[in-house]
DNA sequence: GAGTAGACCTATCAATTGATAGGGCACAAG
DNA sequence: CTTGTGCCCTATCAATTGATAGGTCTACTC
């Protein structure tokens, strides 16, 4: 009797994506306890159990989720501690691969950190996003303590810090943007301006920023062809995490 | 069989204003449809259905603290058209206003703006929330056209100012403080200083805001004896809204 | 002491929710 | 043609959830 007639649209989405897709949308509109299966499933165009054939249960639809809006910049950020430069660069140029990763993401991450989402079965993820803001406090504690950035609490910073990256999601809404790297940029300037000690600093941070970014680039795509773009999270394919 | 000691206890709190209190905490932990009625019950230390007997429903719970949390800002952002001063002095009196709000605030209001929370049959108070987000905006607007912010996306610097006064919030806990107004003054400073052309007049805005802030506080107790403190918000008797 | 109102309890319900079981259908391999 | 596999469907379940009904206890009033 239902049939299922967007599921045979244009595009050549893989079901499994597209169920990643409608829930993250829903999840960031309504959070993930208010989204119900029946709605996920509708919105894609499938029956509620179908879902339980791309994952085991309604968590492991949001553990996926968490693995991209987490696993990466984690590990930018885990990148960045071994480069070079000032705190504050460093600090911008977390900002800066953190806002294009979100940018460029084919899932609306928005909402995915909210806190009802990261308690029970989902500490690992909290886990792993403490440590992140932890690495951006380090970075404020350090740009402080050189006098580039004005006496703020690391914490407060760093909750203004992330709050408006997700800002920029909210603005730019979760779509894949065209430019992602411009937009990633301002917002990063207008980010690390806030507690700039010397705000008209900023061109030369950015330029530091830059740097960090194209060494890190390099270091992360030592033998593919350096000329291609990289759109390494594109294609989440996701394998499983080793116990 | 189940007793209930936790409601016998020392405080005189009555059972009403407890319920909103740990369901506030509840709801900024876990949010509001993760949060069932159970545990409210749990907190308090009653039955779940007891809390029927004091609220109609568990929507209705949420509804009285989405109206201390969204009803006196709105208030004295309106309050704060009306006054002379410029647009950064106004903006960093709201900020003020807001933060000493929720900070001398005896529920948690964290996690009340949360996006899952704004839907269905809470239209009524995200129409209000908007409209005092507009209101921000309007005064970062005119703040960036007289040359006293610096060039910044108005929606942009609403939710990180909006979002900063939340992060407030989640460093202080949601308890009560004992200096509210220090707090929130600091927290008003780091956020005002955030899009501030020139920072060095951060001295000069805050002591505008400051005089923004007593006139409104002398305005809104004109005939009350003007010595007591402004605790007109403590007690939280709210009256039905005519339709 | 009888009556009454408020506050809380136990028992229970109807709806919703995440998840399971098993069948049908298309399609590729042998 | 047969077999098997992947994908989706219908039917259904058990648990949870918000909410209701009705009884009990206490405190106050007359």
């Amino acid at each position: 009797m239902a049939a299922r007639e967007p599921n045979r649209s244009a595009e050549q989405l893989e079901t499994r994506h597209r169920i990643l897709r409608e829930a993250a949308t829903l999840f960031a509109d309504k959070g993930y306890a208010a989204t119900t299966t029946r709605e996920i499933a509708a919105a894609v165009g499938v029956q509620q159990p179908s879902l339980f054939h791309h994952f085991g249960s309604k968590q492991e639809i949001l553990d996926s989720l968490l693995r991209v809006s987490i696993e990466v910049p984690a590990a930018t950020l885990k990148a960045l501690v071994r480069q070079e430069g000032s705190p504050a660069e460093r600090l911008m140029a977390h900002l800066f691969l953190d806002a294009r990763h979100i940018l460029s993401c084919p899932y609306n991450l928005l909402g995915l950190h909210a806190d009802d989402v990261l308690l029970g079965d989902f500490g690992r993820w909290r886990a792993k996003l403490d440590e992140l803001h932890r690495g951006i406090r380090r970075l404020v504690r350090s740009a402080v303590q050189e006098g580039e950035f004005v006496a703020v609490e690391p914490e407060f910073a760093q909750w203004t810090l992330t709050g408006g990256t997700l800002a920029v999601i909210r603005i730019h809404g979760g779509a894949p943007r065209p430019r992602p790297d411009r937009t990633a940029w301002q917002a990063s300037r207008l980010l690390t301006r806030m507690y700039l000690a010397r705000p008209e600093t900023l061109d030369a941070c950015q330029r530091g920023a830059s740097e960090i970014v194209d060494r890190i680039r390099a270091e992360a795509t030592p033998e593919d062809s350096p000329a291609d773009k990289p759109k390494a999270k594109e294609k989440v394919k996701e394998k499983e995490v080793a116990p």
